[in-house]
RNA sequence: GGCCCCUUCGUCUAAUCGGUUAGGACACCAGCCUUUCAAGCUGGCAGCAGGGGUUCGAAUCCCCUAGGGGUCACCA
């Protein structure tokens, strides 16, 4: 088998969105599992709606998410030359022609066509002009586009890896154009001059793209180029079945990174969109490694799959526990320096002392940003404790009265002289140097429903004293008679 | 509207050549654990779009209907 060469290839207009992150990814797995070439390919054939300015953050995104590409970017801006070339050459070889109708002329047709309820056609009336006839328009100021000349019968086979043999009749596609007037190809030729240069082997596409094919493939033959696989990944909706667009709320990848959300998650998320890795299909919490061991595109889906976040978050609350605590606690930082808990540099001994709260705290936040929302009681004193909570735990029979005893053995300690609870509490917050909010913290969320605290236990061995927990265990024991 | 694709729990999905009590995951509910919130464990709820065929037997093959999506640009 030929070398494996894949690209992806996202036009500047926008962010990274989920869909071109899938499309990315399921591009990187196939190379990676093929030992192939994964290519990064800008296109920004087309001047108006392209913005450089993307190109960096679609870069960035897709570092984030590792998917480190082997060669490119490749710019289509910077490859116009190469266009023009393969256009006169069906100019030539008279495979393609200039057509002077105006838009204005075929927006009438389209009209019509419109009104019968039809699809417009252009009708191939530039097909045969005389080089006088040409001179002529030209002379009368017109600018010509270039259009392939394609067959009027037979049909146009798509041989698709996921969606098998999918059948075009050629009567239903039109001469259409390859270079604007301006100068500039147009998508379907562009992309098809690109493929054959890069020499791709499979295009993997979002199944928007499915019915392009047929014109690329068209495109293809006139000039001659090998026609690479065609796989046509289904498409990604939102959860009310529409496509995907910024109404929806997080959809790009740079969002879900500004969330608290981690590369490894969202990958893990996205490659379970439209394929499933296993048979049994009992595994889904799986590795890079793992997900490239077991692509491939024969188990891809052909339904669209609507995206929703609730497992994702999950996936992300997973990965936030099991993940290296050292790696988690660097990727947490810029979320604790934006509540202003630590700086954005951290050094060694605050970064030790955020890494602390990071695997007390990691336990039960789903994101980085929930988790340093709910971390700020570990660096301030000013703090608000829910009434509520405060009163179930020590105020209600039963529990509360446990809570009485457990901090009677608080009191008991030496450090502690007698008072009630919360001056025990203060104390106890004084002495280490942390904030009362911070002790309080699993009183004042029980009931709120947020993000939980640790416990007392917990908060007893963030601050070193394994001893006090172990005699507290033995005393909560001991009153509930076991 | 024309053309193309698609249709298994609410969502993501499994079920190799037709024979399964249609499996798993998330979410939800209940129980356990627990000083809280989580986490974890156990259990539960919930699906083959509808209708015809073919067949001893259909989620699986064929047809029709319905529904969803994509595309019909001098956008990609």
């Amino acid at each position: 088998m030929a070398k494996v060469r894949v690209r992806f290839a996202p036009s500047p207009t926008g962010e990274l969105h989920i869909g071109g992150a899938r499309t990315a990814l399921f591009n990187y797995l196939f190379a990676r599992k093929h030992d192939g070439v994964f290519i990064l390919r800008i296109d920004d054939s087309d001047e108006e709606r392209s913005r450089p300015e993307y190109v960096e953050g679609l870069m960035e995104s897709l570092r984030w998410l590792g998917l480190d590409w082997d060669e490119g970017p490749y710019f289509q801006s910077q490859n116009l030359e190469r266009y023009h070339r393969a256009a006169n050459l069906l100019l030539e070889n008279k495979k393609a022609y200039r057509c002077y109708c105006t838009p204005e002329e075929l927006e009438a047709g389209r009209e019509e066509a419109r009104r019968k309820g039809e699809a417009y056609l252009y009708p191939g009336k530039c097909r045969n002009l005389t080089p006088e006839q040409e001179e002529k328009l030209r002379a009368a100021g017109r600018v010509p586009v270039v259009r392939l000349l394609t067959p009027d019968r037979g049909e146009t086979v798509v041989e698709d890896l996921i969606r098998g043999s999918v059948r075009f009749d050629n009567a239903l596609i039109d001469d259409f154009i390859i270079i604007k007037s301006s100068g500039l190809p147009t998508y379907n030729f562009a992309s098809v001059v690109d493929d054959a240069q890069l020499e791709i082997s499979h295009v993997i596409r979002a199944e928007e793209h499915l019915s392009n094919t047929p014109r690329q493939i068209l495109c293809a033959r006139a000039l001659g180029c090998a026609i690479p696989s065609y796989a046509h990944l289904p498409m990604i909706l939102a959860p009310d079945r529409s496509k995907l667009s910024k109404r929806h709320g997080a959809t790009a990848v740079e969002e879900f990174r500004e969330k608290g959300y981690l590369p490894e998650a969202l990958v893990n998320y996205m490659c379970l969109l439209g394929w499933s890795p296993s048979l049994s299909g009992d595994e889904e919490i799986l590795p890079l490694e793992e997900m490239i061991a077991r692509f491939s595109l024969e188990r891809v889906n052909k339904t669209a799959a609507i995206y929703d976040t609730e497992k994702l978050t999950w996936m992300n609350g997973h990965y936030l526990r099991e993940g290296n605590l050292e790696r988690i606690t660097r990727l947490a930082v810029p979320f604790f320096a934006a509540k202003g808990l630590v700086s954005p540099n951290p050094g060694k001994e605050e970064l030790g002392k955020l890494q602390k709260v990071v695997s007390l705290m990691r336990e039960r936040a789903k994101t980085l940003s929930e988790m340093a929302e709910a971390s700020s009681y570990f660096y301030s004193a000013d703090y608000e404790y829910d009434p509520r909570g405060w009163e179930k735990h020590f105020s209600r029979e039963g529990t509360g009265s446990l809570i009485d005893k457990i901090a009677g053995e608080l009191e008991a300690l030496p450090d502690f002289k007698p008072g009630t609870i919360e001056e025990a509490f203060a104390r106890l917050a004084q002495e280490t140097s942390l904030s009362l909010g911070r002790l309080i913290q699993p009183v004042r969320l029980s009931v709120s429903g947020r993000t939980g605290g640790p416990d007392f236990y917990e908060l007893l061995s963030f601050l070193g004293r394994e001893e006090t927990v172990r005699r507290l265990r033995r005393t909560v024991q001991q009153l509930e008679g076991r």
